[in-house]
DNA sequence: TTCGCATATGAGTATTTACTCATATATATT
DNA sequence: AATATATATGAGTAAATACTCATATGCGAA
């Protein structure tokens, strides 16, 4: 428990969780909507995974994150938690958008046709 | 929202609150309960009553800590995630002994006749 | 007023954490 | 094999955080 507060306990990563909420994403595309740096994606992204909180896999040389399924149901009332919160919180529009315009730049093999 | 999860990624203050979850306490009998100096306990108070999860009030030279209710009421989905799991935490039934313990001592004018 | 008790706070120390730049590693293309 | 792209990881730096000891502050009793 303590672990996946301590997961959450920082801003950058309560924005990241918060758009993939939506849907999951590759590495570039969370370092293109929040433009945060990508080694920094990188490094929270695997702190959420390693507290339980993400899964992600391997597509080539691009990197999925989505939210765990297990986490979901191991902390649902958290989860419930969160998504309410995190809709609530003061970057998630701007974020959102933000994600719409990157998702009409191809950036990942995902993307493109 | 990150305010109180950061202020809930904290081990100690997690046993802190699980001990309050039954009942309001005074600073002492929480330092008696966790063998926590004094100092210290009184800081982590202070960090999760700024954060809004506690309420406090004096009496006298004591000082006595709750869960507010308004965290109750404004992080519902939070709290029953909280009660839930530190229960299950591997301090819980410890330190709840320790409690039962401490509670035969007189330690603050609360529990004095 | 002085003394005793409870607790908050100052200050020091060690550890942890967030961020950056650089680069190692993994995958695909030529 | 060389080159390009994506991402994880090493290393350095600054800031934040947890804990302790000491003591300031607040309250009550004598």
């Amino acid at each position: 428990m303590v672990e996946i507060f301590k997961a959450l306990a920082e801003e950058s990563r309560l924005r990241i969780l918060a758009i993939l909420m939506e849907d999951e994403m590759c590495v570039c595309e969370i370092e293109e909507c929040l433009k945060m740096t990508q080694s920094n994606v990188s490094r929270h992204l695997t702190a959420l995974k390693n507290s339980g909180i993400l899964d992600s896999y391997k597509k080539a040389q691009w990197a999925y994150y989505k939210v765990s399924n297990k986490f979901k149901e191991d902390n649902q009332d958290l989860w419930l938690y969160l998504v309410k919160k995190l809709k609530e919180s003061p970057n998630y529009h701007k974020d959102l958008d933000e994600c719409q315009n990157c998702k009409r730049i191809d950036l990942c093999d995902v993307r493109k046709p």
